[in-house]
Formats: C-alpha cells, sequence, structure tokens
DNA sequence: AGAAAACTACACCAGAGGGTTTAGTTTTCG
DNA sequence: CGAAAACTAAACCCTCTGGTGTAGTTTTCT
C-alpha cells in the first residue's frame, strides 16, 4: 500500500519533491491540514497537481511527510548544535558558572521549539493527534525523545561531577524544559505572534534559577545571573 | 454583526440550544473544526440543519461559542473547587503537611485540564490558534487567567505564612503548573489516550517534590510523600 | 383561541477540494 | 539519437459542505 518511496526509481527529480514538501509545509502551516488545498500547494510549488500526486500517494502521506521531515529536522539541528558545545568530550566542571550553562542550553533548545517550524509542528501536531495517534508517535519519536535523551545524558554528567543533586536525570530534564517554557506557549499565542527578546530571557531566567533551586548542591547557592548567548540568533517569533 | 444574541428574544427554546452546542463540542472533539459538518451535528443534537441557523449565525460562530463557553465551564469548575478547598477563610498554616496540600491541588488542577474537555479544549485551540487569534487571547482569558491567579493567591498566603520562599507568585504559579504537567500531555498523546493513575501520581509526586526543593524554606527539607486525594474522581482519560 | 415564533423535512445551490485522465512536452540517460 | 520517465496544462468527476428557500407543523405566549 504505502511504501516510503513508492516510485521504484526516484532518478534525476529530487529538487521538485523538496519544492512541493516545503509549500506544503507552508500551506498546512497557514491553513492547517484539512483545509490545506493540494492545489494551493502545487501552485506555491511551481509543480502541477498531478506532479504532487506522482511524488506522494495522497494528501496525508504527503502530510506525514512533511511532519516526519520536520520533526527530524529539529531534532537533529538542536541535538547536533548540543553536541558541538555540550558533547561527551566535553567537561562541564571547566566551565566558569552552572547558571549560564543551564541558560545556553536553555536558549537551545527554546530557539528550536519556538522557532517558526517547531511552533507549526506542534501545532499540526496537536490538531491531528486525535485522528493520526501513529503519527504523533512518530514525530515524538523522532523529534521529542532524541532531545531529551541528551538533555537527560549532559545533566547525568553534570550531576556526576558534583554540580547538581539530581535522582534521575530523565525527570529532571523534563522538568527543565517544562520550566524554561513555561508561560512562553501562552504568551506568544502558540508561535502565532511575536514574543521580545526580554520576555525570552526573563523567562529563561525564571526557569533556570527555579531549576538551581531545586536541583544545585545543598551548600551555599549563589546568586544566579542569565543573560542570552550572543551566539544564538533568535528566531523570528523571538524579536 | 455578529452580537452574542442576535435573536433579540429568544424564550423557550434553551435545551434545543444546548442540545446543538453539546453536539457541536463532541462533532468538533472527533473531526476538529474544519472537518465538521453542520449536518452531523444538526444530527446529533436531534435537530434540523436551518435550527442549527436558527441559533447561530454561522459555523464559526458557533464554534466560538462553543470554546467560550468550554473554557468557562472548566475555569469556573477548577476555580470553585478550589475556592470551597482552599478558600480565602482556609487557614493553610493549619493544615498537617504543605507536600500534601500542594498535591491535592495539583489534582484538582489536572483533574480538569486532563479531562475529556479539557483535552478538547487544548486541541482545538492549538489547531485554531493561527486563524483565530482572538478566540485564543479570548479562551485563555477565560480558562487559564482565573486558574492561575486563584492558585498565585494561595500560593503567596502559603508564603505570607512562611511556609514557602516565593518571590513572585505569579512565576511560581506558572511554573508549579508546568511542573505537575510535565510529560503528561506527551504521555497521553495530548488525551487521546488514557494514561495510568499512577503515572499521573508519579508525574504529580515528581512535580511536587521539584517544586519544593525550589520554594520549601531553606532549613531542613523533610521527606515529600504524596498520594492522590480520595476526593477527586479521575476523568475518563486517567483510569 | 389565535397569532407569533420556532421547528421540521426536503430540496436546492454554489463552490471547493481530492483525485484522475488525457494528450502533449520536456528532461534524462543509455 | 531515441526511448523511457517525468512533467505540464486543462478538463473532468464526484463527493462533501456551508448555507438558503419553501412550505407546512408544532410549540408557546397572550
Amino acid at each position: 500500500m504505502a511504501g516510503t518511496e513508492h516510485r521504484p526509481i526516484s532518478r534525476g527529480r529530487v529538487a521538485k519533491r523538496e519544492a512541493i514538501l516545503e509549500a506544503a509545509m507552508r500551506v498546512f502551516a497557514q491553513d492547517g491540514y484539512p483545509a490545506a488545498g493540494i492545489d494551493r500547494i502545487a501552485t506555491l510549488a511551481g509543480v502541477s497537481k498531478p506532479t504532487v500526486y506522482n511524488h506522494f500517494d495522497d494528501k496525508e502521506s504527503l502530510f506525514r511527510t512533511v511532519m516526519r521531515d520536520g520533526a527530524r529536522r529539529s531534532a537533529t539541528k538542536i541535538t547536533s548544535a548540543f553536541d558541538t558545545r555540550f558533547g561527551a568530550a566535553d567537561d562541564p566542571a571547566g566551565r566558569p558558572d552552572i547558571a549560564e550553562q543551564l541558560a545556553e542550553v536553555a536558549f537551545l533548545v527554546l530557539d528550536c521549539q519556538l522557532s517558526d517550524e517547531g511552533w507549526t509542528l506542534q501545532r499540526l501536531l496537536y490538531a491531528e493527534a486525535a485522528r493520526m495517534p501513529d503519527l504523533y508517535d512518530e514525530v515524538v519519536g523522532l523529534g521529542g525523545v532524541p532531545v531529551r535523551n541528551a538533555l537527560a545524558g549532559w545533566l547525568a554528567r553534570l550531576a556526576n561531577r558534583g554540580l547538581l543533586e539530581i535522582e534521575d536525570p530523565e525527570v529532571a530534564a523534563s522538568q527543565f524544559m517544562a520550566l524554561i517554557a513555561g508561560d512562553l506557549p501562552a504568551m506568544s499565542a502558540l508561535g502565532t505572534r511575536p514574543i521580545s527578546r526580554s520576555a525570552l530571557v526573563a523567562a529563561v531566567d525564571g526557569g533556570v534559577r527555579t531549576f538551581l533551586r531545586a536541583f544545585a548542591p545543598r551548600r551555599r547557592s549563589r546568586a544566579v545571573q542569565v543573560r542570552p548567548p550572543a551566539t544564538s540568533a533568535g528566531p523570528s517569533t523571538v524579536g
């Protein structure tokens, strides 16, 4: 019925496929899955409608591919950035301040999660989760799980160095993400309106502060000051 | 253009209106706003299609009413339960254990937020937020804000009694809700599959524990043990 | 009782959207 | 070059759906 590649030989025209996928992402983002029209997708992609059906079995297959690709792209984007900055070779003890590192990680995660594509994926996933439960599982497995695992591993290393007091790194990772996200979804109206950089900084600051109050070693807790890393360019929803 | 009551005199037939709204909620929940059909809503409500249009201007007006009513109902349900249990007349210092109180509040909030109606509202809101930003604001103002305010007020009272160390009750309330919700949305696939009661208890337990580690007074922190209150009947997604 | 309002069943319209077909053109590759 | 594959434009089919009109029936209020 539906293999990932239903055309046995797909030579040459990869560019069209990419164009279709990108246009589909945009139209789905704007109109939602049910209201999105193949005609509009085809037009936006600069392609005729039958060509769309030449690349994808049907509308749902196209949608699933868009979601899968997006989740994969988001996850690799964030995990790779995470690895180059806080990879296993990195020694957390050599860093100046834990709060600063946590804040940097927070901005790393949020810059991806709060990007246009991240929001779009979340909204579409929410909208269709009830009708496509398997797609939900797939996207979470591709997008959410790897990120949390990377974060949990890093937190565990911090804990091993005695820089944090963490019992269950998985739980701590979830809670860290929950804390730094906080009210941002509500404030940005699920990504449909821009959020000020200062609000973002405040959210991260508050989340990191609370996280440290909970997980810092019990001795003296020094004051926490957070500032956004200059390296991370803000996504378009974060002006 | 569109008043809340476009029929100047609406006598008598309130039952039909209720039936339509309830049927609409169900059909919207199942099919999503764009794919839902007025015909199906009318049939499910035991009403003819023109009657639907006699009560509501158009499909979007019906949808907005459904969302507004749902948000209001959810909010009053939770705030009233909260007030009767932890109202301003209540003296938090007279209670046995703060962890237990926090857990009780957590179950109160989650039982509402994770109910079928709560999930439905969230999914529909997510799905249409991009197309109806004003509806988003309205629903958040009706549903989310009052709950957070009630929670923040209660936390502030706890802090005044010296039972918690909280700088900003609003932030603490947000973080509390974020912590106790945690992975539950992902685990229940946004409410589309049941969640075990033990998982719910574990989530609340972890959230409350971390919250207390962050906000309990700095002196000795006694061990935290959480158990669900027997009074709160689990919603259907929480078996 | 009687009038007004609400409701019902049913037919109807117009538009849109998924998906296919046809016939002809361009690209690719051996 | 020449054939296979991919692409295009356009028309087409079919179903669904939002929304309306008509004509007759029930409810409700005075």
